[in-house]
DNA sequence: AGTAGCGCCTAATACTATTAGGTGTTGAGC
DNA sequence: GCTCAACACCTAATAGTATTAGGCGCTACT
């Protein structure tokens, strides 16, 4: 029958069940039997595109990712000023984990667990990604808009940090209610913190 | 040989190797044999003192965060000041998880991936932790160290994805460098944020 | 027509979680 | 001293589940 002429070629029909059932049960309870019946195969025939479970775990975000990657460049041209940008770019973020809810549910949930997770192709994507973050503080540092004694890795780290919280929060809730709800508020709480830490050096005010 | 005379009883024997192995491995890599060996006893004894697999995974961190709940309260007591309370929390917590990176490891890399997490009961002290947060924010927003209009919510949302980042990503690397080596630095960046947040109303800074 | 190769299948194979059904030791009650 | 129940553990099923072997039919090119 040559090419199949179902919707969609038989590999996006494998990776689209895997991508349901992954995020909805979870990498675990989801079986190979339980993929390939939905994708309307048999089990053997999955292992003709995957070299088997795990490969096909780690393709689902890598496609996404990629696609991001890609899209990124795009996205912030034309935008000028680092805190115009980093509006920008968590915006455009949080909108298409909102598109890709089950892509975002396999990151977030399932492949941060994967024990080699940090050897994947994947997570050299993510490091791109958030090398982006970087390259924005770093311009409001030197433009003025932020302290110019700002750490443009720390500030990356609450700001990556707290999206993954509020992502994860939203995603482990059944994505009850709007990602953007309080977005604007933490967006100036975190903003405010890295426009002013004109204080730096030995004020006695420790603790520990 | 009614009590068994090694060092420990034989369900902390089991528990700790579960621990050792779900940390080295993860939880998939870790069969119910290499547990019982490790631990010296047949796979069937195993199920005697545990349910089955999953309950012996969700034991582990139910015992560890129960017993940083109970610290906790100790701990902060006689600090006086929003500012120093948070510090001790966050200086206090890093050292825990730093004593203990197999319960961290098991918590931050395996718990959230478990779909039923947020039914377990560690959730329920997780959330409880975080509560203290809350109360905090709440005493310096009273007291004006920081912002009245500060939102307690998403200060912690702040502080518990930042410190959650961090730490992972120190388990992910493999504890190869210091949880302290930038937390007086990015604990002045979060709470900077927190203290001077006076500015709100519409000046029109939105790009999106 | 013959045949290479693609796309798929059924039927092993090899693990692994969990359960059934013991066995030997201990200690209280007669 | 003997019985018997409880305990702590064991060996040997059982029931899945990922992965592989080997085959079958169709297509398209020679």
């Amino acid at each position: 029958m040559a090419k199949n002429n179902s919707t969609k070629t038989t590999k996006e029909r494998i990776i689209n069940a895997a991508k349901k059932l992954f995020a909805e049960q979870g990498y675990q309870k989801t079986t190979i039997m339980d993929i390939s019946k939905q994708a309307g195969l048999s089990e053997a025939a999955l292992y003709e595109y995957f070299k088997g479970k795990e490969d096909l775990l780690l393709t689902i975000p890598d496609l996404w990712v990629s696609k991001l990657l890609k899209d990124l460049d795009e996205q912030l041209f034309g935008v000028t000023g680092a805190v115009n940008k980093l509006r920008k770019f968590l915006w455009w973020y949080l909108r298409r984990v909102e598109q890709a809810p089950l892509d975002a549910k396999i990151v977030y949930l399932i492949l941060k667990t994967n024990a080699n997770f940090m050897a994947t192709d994947v997570y050299a994507n993510v490091k791109d990604f958030y090398a982006h973050l970087i390259d924005i503080f770093e311009e409001g540092r030197k433009n003025g808009e932020m302290s110019p004694d700002l750490n443009p890795y720390l500030a990356r780290d609450i700001v990556v940090g707290t999206m993954d919280h509020v992502i994860t929060r939203w995603l482990l809730k059944d994505r009850t209610y709007s990602l953007f709800e309080s977005l604007e508020e933490i967006f100036e709480l975190m903003v405010g913190g890295f426009k002013k830490t004109k204080r730096r050096g030995k004020n006695g005010q420790n603790v520990i």
